[in-house]
RNA sequence: GGGGCCGUAGUUCAGCGGUCUAGAAUGCCAGACUGUCGAUCUGGAAGUCGCGGGUUCGAAUCCCGUCGGCCCCGCCA
């Protein structure tokens, strides 16, 4: 070993003991006739200090120093003068008086500050990555990803679950996201694609009598990104036979609650709350409701019906709804803000915003002369009327409930904002089996083409497939969806009716999933499972923004790295050997 | 495919109703300094104002195009 102790572990207990450390210069200060550095690895900082009379040679030698050079310092562990103590780091008690120093090697002046690498542009960070993750939070963000991951595959190996690794070349599949593909050297004119997910090797290996199957799988999908998105992403992947969904919401609500609290030091409480789809959507607007904002819609339509409130009147009759929510402590919201809201609104074309403000003994409201002492006892929010703000639309449903969603947003930045450190998980369940699709006129999975129906909602397949229910459950954090999975089908024939009712044809399904369906045929058992995204699990709890500060190498916005420089043009000879010959349109 | 914001010393940013011989902070270099810890003080170097074109006597600044970054919509079974 080169070194002795760690830049973070010495103290007192090690006083007028020889050490040697290794590490970054992090600071000098050099008074002339005495010599300060700090030397900074993962694990903390220490303070080396020289003068002439510990050495004149190393003292001058000290001197050459600059930030980031790799150095060696031995020395004696030596009690810091009282006054000099420094109580921010674990080791301001001590310093180590330089006897020895060995320059492992020079650095380069940084390209960025790594103080001030938060706000550095993104493809410097991104070209000089490695010196980003010198910075603590890097670091440290790729070591609670590393100690969460751990305790995910104790918790489940314990929990008897088996760690199967499955291919990445595998075959493209016509639903779902853009595949990326890899051409085949021996099969010219053939490709393999990327997996978008272990999906149907999870399957297969249930068929194949694992049981319970766990991986954490890298998938690709190749889609425009977002913050939370990456070409290539993680996913804490699982599969079980014999179960129901209870079975796999309660080993996952275990799982996550040993892992983050054994990683992150956080405490979770199980079970998590439930919401089915209608009533997530209905109350909060959408299906990844974020629980930390106590906005709930509710449905204004049957008090307005018979007020004298004619635009309101008006929209009902066009069979419209009015919807609308409460804020509990709307003293903070002005009526400039309030003016504000409905400009955005307007500006959306969602007509006008309705408002009431209900004071002690007294509204405001640009319908008060409308409204009669009966109605606005209605509508005012349970209990708490010391001055609460009630906001509503009226129109057809989605165009209300977006235009709500709007509002919600604008008012969680004024009156409500969430703290840092809540984390509300969410199950939603009772997915809707199928959507229609506008673009491609005819019905889509929710879910996956591989989600189970509810036993009830088979016979609606000759009936009426769009008023499915399936048994898929999503899980939800703080508003974004960190995992989702279902109980599967595991019958040909319900496997086959699925295809045709999202319009795929006989042919292509059987070329494509020919292999499932075969399986389903020899004994597949009754299985279900989930799948989560850890970089945006660790993402939330690591408190970040975005999806690449929890990867060690992510791609910019689109899909490049500008560290090695992918993706990038291939040798002739190379696509020669695949038979491929590149066409590039030339766009005026 | 679309919308928004951004691109100026190594870095973070100011300048953007045409006059800039482009500033600040920090970093860098040199010197001073025996208790600092974001050391301090003195001095210095440092810019293709993303790239291309246009308007103009004159463009970092106005216009067009283009490349790139970030956020969002579409897309993401």
């Amino acid at each position: 070993m080169l070194r002795s102790h760690t830049c973070g572990e010495l103290n007192k207990t090690h006083l007028g003991g020889k050490v040697t450390l290794c590490g970054w210069v992090n600071s000098m200060r050099d008074h002339g006739g005495v010599t300060f550095f700090d030397i900074r690895d993962r694990y903390g900082i220490t303070q080396a200090v020289c003068s002439p009379e510990d050495s004149a040679d190393i003292f001058e030698e000290i001197k050459q120093l600059r930030s980031e050079w790799v150095v060696r310092v031995e020395g004696i562990v030596s009690e810091r003068p009282a006054e000099t103590v420094n109580l921010r780091i674990q080791t301001g008690e001590i310093e180590v008086r330089v006897q020895n120093l060995k320059i492992m090697n020079p650095s380069l002046p940084l390209p960025f500050e790594l103080s001030e690498a938060g706000k550095t542009d993104e493809i410097l960070k991104l070209k000089y990555r490695y010196i980003d993750i010198r910075s603590p939070r890097l670091n440290g963000n790729l070591r609670k990803r590393a100690l969460f991951s751990h305790k995910v595959r104790e918790f489940l190996i314990k929990e008897n679950f088996t760690d199967v690794e499955t291919p990445v070349l595998t075959k493209s599949t016509p639903e779902g996201a853009r595949d990326f593909i890899v051409p085949s050297r021996l099969n010219p004119g053939n490709f393999y694609a990327l997996p978008q997910s272990p999906q149907l090797f999870k399957q297969l290996l249930m068929i194949g009598g694992i049981d319970r199957y766990f991986q954490i799988a890298k998938c690709f999908r190749d889609e425009d990104l977002r913050a939370d998105r990456q070409p290539e992403f993680t996913q804490i992947d699982m599969e079980m036979s014999f179960v129901e969904e209870d079975d796999v919401i309660a080993v996952t609500e275990r799982m996550l609650k040993y892992a983050i609290e054994e990683a992150f030091g956080l405490e979770i409480s199980i079970p998590f709350p439930r919401i089915t789809y209608d009533e997530s959507v209905s109350k909060y607007g959408s299906d990844t409701p974020d629980m930390r904002i106590p906005f709930e819609y509710r449905d204004l339509t049957d008090i307005f019906k018979n007020t004298g409130i004619k635009i309101l009147k008006e929209i009902i009759e066009k069979r419209g709804i009015i919807k609308g929510f409460a804020v509990a402590e709307g003293g903070s919201i002005s009526l400039k803000d309030i003016e504000n809201i409905d400009k955005l609104v307007r500006e959306a074309g969602g007509g006008g915003l309705g408002w009431i403000r209900f004071r002690t003994d007294e509204i405001q409201s640009p319908f008060k002369k409308l409204l009669d002492a009966e109605t606005i006892n209605k509508l005012k929010p349970d209990g708490k009327s010391g001055n609460s703000i009630l906001f509503f639309l009226g129109g057809k449903p989605k165009p209300v409930r977006e235009n709500l969603n709007m509002i919600k947003k604008a008012v969680a930045g004024k009156a409500f904002k969430p703290q840092a450190g809540i984390f509300k998980f969410t199950w939603v369940t009772d997915f809707p089996l199928f959507e229609y699709d506008e673009a491609e006129k005819r019905l889509q999975a929710v879910h996956h083409p591989f989600t189970s129906p509810r036993e009830e909602d088979i016979p609606k397949f000759k009936t009426g497939p769009s008023g499915m229910k399936s048994r898929a459950y999503d899980i939800v954090l703080n508003g974004i969806e960190i995992g989702g999975g279902s109980i599967r089908i595991n019958s040909r024939q319900i496997q086959e009716e699925v295809f045709k009712t999202i319009g795929v044809e006989k042919k292509v399904y059987l070329e494509r999933f020919g292999f499932l369906l075969e399986a389903l045929e020899y004994g597949a058992p009754p299985h279900g499972g989930i799948a989560m995204g850890l970089d945006r699990l660790i993402m939330l709890l690591a408190g970040e923004d975005s999806i690449r500060d929890t990867i060690a190498f992510p791609k910019t916005q689109k899909g490049a790295c500008p560290l090695t420089n992918a993706p990038g043009s291939v040798e002739e000879s190379l696509l020669k050997e695949n038979k491929i010959r590149v066409d590039i349109p030339k766009t005026e």
